[in-house]
This record gives structure tokens, sequence and C-alpha cells, in this order.
DNA sequence: ACCTGAACACCGTTCAAGT
DNA sequence: ACCTGAACACCGTTCAAGT
């Protein structure tokens, strides 16, 4: 009759993550997860369904690392604001390279609970760029900043800028592109005066 | 003393490119691909050194398919130019998405072959770029355009944006904040008048 | 109730043996 | 020269048997 567990779901979940920041996503076996926890593959069984499972809740612990790491009180710039926010998050994708990529890898199944997970997360990114564009734009105008951070951030991780110096101008000028274009153009740059008639 | 050869490097890499494209990274086992092509696993050892240099080959392969996807001769608008280009190469992320994101797998190793092969592949890019912003800042201007094309689609085929509606006007409002900057803001907005003085 | 060893199917990879 | 079966280490996963 004694069963006393030897573990926690949390602490497989743990063991996971650091795994994965160690090893990358290769390194998460199912062996090496339960070994880091004192434990023999099949057990993990009775916790999470399957490997596919394990990940999920991996992702649900990172998903919510990466919300933490986004938050920030508003200030009373909302251009400073947005700028602060996209620097925190590839300051995220930087530090964790594993992790950040497991939000967006296949190895994830796509389900629902994920799906809502991820609109939480994003509702902070969001409402700080509704307080630059209004309400009308703000879904359009997260999606492409989002689609830029993260085409940056990956690109970055997978090697891509080893080439031509230092990718960093190339980061502020996309980034200054479109909140110039959120905040309605006036921002980063005077207006040049009208072209001289033809 | 016969030893006829059953397949080429070739046909190796087209059958592995057929598997990548029906089912994803991981169908892509040395045995199916040994099979498609009539052989038993073992013997594409003597042809590739292990799975990873199977997929620089794939990789090599699928390359040279998106430089050609994204070809095309310049016309006498820059802005319509980079704009027809960031069509096709989005087209391309869509119609082969598997194809698409090899390319930025961490399953295929980086070496200085791959980073020569991008580089080739991202010349014309650059140069359809350079004919909107100068030579100066084409290199910035397109890191920065790739990074956002890349994000969306990447986010896109990971099954981001799969609420709220459609995609397509987040796309634009990036891409032609992207374009105005690049072209030097006189683009798709007209000037609004001065703000009136404090 | 939870844990375990043994087993199975499936990988990538090596190698001695065939022709 | 190229191909093959057999073998090895390593996966994920199942299950009957232990406590």
């Amino acid at each position: 009759m004694p069963a006393p567990a030897k573990t926690t779901d949390a602490a497989v979940v743990a063991a996971a993550r650091r795994l994965l920041e160690a090893e990358g996503p290769a390194g998460v076996t199912m062996q090496a997860v339960a070994a880091a926890v004192g434990v023999r593959a099949p057990s993990l069984y009775k916790r999470f369904a399957d490997r596919a499972a394990l990940l999920a809740a991996l992702d649900a612990a990172i998903v919510a690392e990466f919300a933490a790491a986004l938050d920030a009180p508003p200030g009373d710039d909302a251009v400073a604001d947005v700028a602060a926010m996209a620097a925190r998050y590839r300051a995220f994708a930087h530090t964790t390279p594993h992790g950040y990529q497991l939000m967006f890898s296949a190895e994830v199944p796509w389900t629902e609970a994920v799906a809502a997970r991820r609109r939480a997360a994003a509702a902070p990114a969001l409402a700080a760029v509704a307080r630059l564009t209004g309400p009308e734009r703000a879904l359009d105008a997260t999606r492409a900043l989002t689609a830029y951070l993260h085409g940056f951030a990956s690109m970055q991780a997978s090697g891509a800028f080893r080439f031509g110096g230092d990718p960093e101008p190339a980061f502020a000028l996309g980034l200054s592109a479109l909140l110039a274009r959120f905040a309605g153009e006036a921002v980063s740059k005077r207006r040049r005066p009208a072209p001289p008639p033809a």
C-alpha cells in the first residue's frame, strides 16, 4: 500500500526546463528528465500522457516566464514604453534561446489551451501598442511588431546576420520605422520641406 | 567486381525533398529516404557522412528553389519591385512550409558553405532594396525587411494569428511602414500639415 | 497509488561480408 | 566500388508485476 510519490509535476517541468536550456530540445528526453528527478522514464507517463504533453506543460511555464519578462508599468511616453518592451523581448530571446524557440516550435502541439495562454500573455503588449495607435489599429500593429521582433530574434538565434557587421543598426531601423508609422509618422524624423514643384 | 550504383546523390536529395514536404522534417529518416530510392539505409552513408550532411544538401536544394522563386526582372518602380519580392517571399513560405522552415532549422548545421549559399541567394534582394535606399543603408534595410518577412511567415506557419480575423492588414501595415521609411518616408501617406505652434 | 524492469518498435550509425 | 544484413546504442512507449 505505501506508494510515496518521489516527485511532482512541477519538479518534472522544472527539470525539463533546465535540460532544455542546457542541451536544447533534443536533450529533453523522457529518460533524462526522469533521471533528473530521481525516477525511471515509465513513471513520467503517470503524470504526462506522452512527451508532447510534457512539452506542452514546459511551454506553459516558458510563456509565463516570457510574460513576466515583458511586463513593466506604463510610463508617460507610449513610444518609449513600446520600445522598451521590444528591448525586453529581445533580451529574453537572447538570454534563453531554447526557451524562446520552444514557444514557436512544432514540437509543441497546437491546442486551444496553448492558444489561450498565448493570447493572455500577449494582452499587455496589445495594451501598450494600443496606447500608441488607438484601439482600432492595435491588433494589426501588434501583429506587425511581433512579427518583426520574432523574425529578428529567430534569425539572430539561427546565425543569420553573422556577416557584414553589427545587426543593431538594422534592428533600430526597422523598429523605428514601425513605431513611427504606429505613432502617426511624426516620431523619429523631422519632416523634410516639400520638394520643389516639377 | 560489378558494383552498379542504384541511385545518385541528386536522386537521394530529391527523395528527401519530397519526404520533407509530405511528412515534415521528422519524416526525413535515413530509412525512408533510402526506401524511396530503392536502397537500404546503410548505403546512404556512402554518399553523405550522416543525416546532418544529407539535410545540408537538402538545404542547398531548397535555397536554390527559394532564390529562383524570388527572382524577377527589375521594373521601373523600386518600391513596387521590393513589394513584389516580399509577396513572392510569402508565397514560397506558404506553398512549401517545410522547405521554407528547414532553411532556419537547427537541424541544418551551420557551416561556411551554408553561409555562402545564403549570401548568394540574398544578393538579388539586397540589390532590389539598394535601388530603394541607396547602397549605404541597403544592408540594414534588407536585414530589417527580411526579419519582418521571416517573422510573419514563421508565425503564420506556426499557427499564430489564428484569432482576431485576417492577418493581411497587419502584414500590409508593417510592410508599408518599412518601405516608406526605406524610400525616405514619402510613399504611402501624404504629409500632414505642420502642427500648430504650441 | 506510484514505481519498476522488461519488452517492443523505431531511430541513426557501424562494419564485416557479399557481388 | 557499391550494397547488404546484422548489430549496437538510444529513443518513446506499454504493461505486467512489485510495494
